[in-house]
DNA sequence: TCGTATTTGCGAACTACTTGCAAGAATAAG
DNA sequence: CTTATTCTTGCAAGTAGTTCGCAAATACGA
């Protein structure tokens, strides 16, 4: 199943200061709102969130997730939908059903491509390694079916 | 090795007619562009050529790119860069290496993952069905490193 | 060859996202 | 603890990529 991510406040705080970023209360506040959601969770309804909850500029949650990204924190993700999604980095890849009709997004863990990525790798001739690697799966969910 | 595709206008015309759009010199002009680079190409890059060569209108672009795209003829990648790629509808799975710092992309073509596909879908309770799949290996290339 | 539906160019609009600036807050230095 | 420095924030305005409204032009079936 999918292992749902709460942090508690000074977890969260140390995962900043090992990323040699500053401890703000938006930044804490942002990073928590992606790190408990299950699914990737776009801009948008993040910017909606944070504004509701803590009064958080617009500004301020993009400049926020753009540093946490930046170190490492966050990992965006894009499904051809014209707006970024954003999830916690875990290092390990990320996998994800996507409907084409109504954008619903399932992520799928537990299965490797490893073998393929590194394949992959191999047969290039201008890349030198890997950091992460995504799939997406583009298809038709039950409800647009 | 990657195929080039080149076709002839009688060819582009009928993949046209088969997929019951109508048959406009600029729709040609726009999937002739398309087909004839071997990596995906943005949107800028084809309204830049596009304008040049035969003076086509920047929502022209977007929208025959827009309808090639319905009509199953041509396929739409993002790679976290904020704009849209195209390129060819194959059929077959896509799998690119994106580099995280110059935005080189690289298709790597002949490497399988149909079965952690059929798998992913196998575990999933709400989709139905996938269509295509794309991998992104995000990582560095050699002249980043 | 006529009529209808689609496509086109143009400019304006829209959405997602970024930036400049001045004020405020976090950390480093003393 | 205080000060200095650097980073962060809100606000409003700006930008890039993309879409839309409309009138004129074109494709193509009848």
């Amino acid at each position: 199943m999918c292992i749902m991510a709460i942090y508690t406040k000074d977890e969260l705080v140390t995962m900043l200061q090992e990323a040699d970023l500053r401890v703000t209360d938006h930044r804490i506040a942002v990073l928590q709102a992606v790190a408990k959601v299950r699914q990737p969770i776009t801009v948008y309804e993040l910017v909606d969130v944070l504004r509701k909850k803590d009064n958080i500029d617009q500004a301020t949650v993009y400049r926020n997730l753009s540093s946490l990204h930046a170190a490492g924190l966050l990992r965006r993700l894009d499904f051809n939908h014209g707006h970024a999604h954003y999830e916690l980095e875990t290092g390990r890849a990320s996998h994800q059903l996507v409907c084409q009709t109504c954008e619903t997004i399932e992520k799928i863990e537990g299965i490797s491509v490893d073998d393929a990525v590194k394949k992959m790798l191999k047969k290039s001739k201008r890349f030198k390694n890997a950091a992460t690697h995504s799939i997406e799966i583009y298809g038709t969910c039950k409800k647009c079916v």
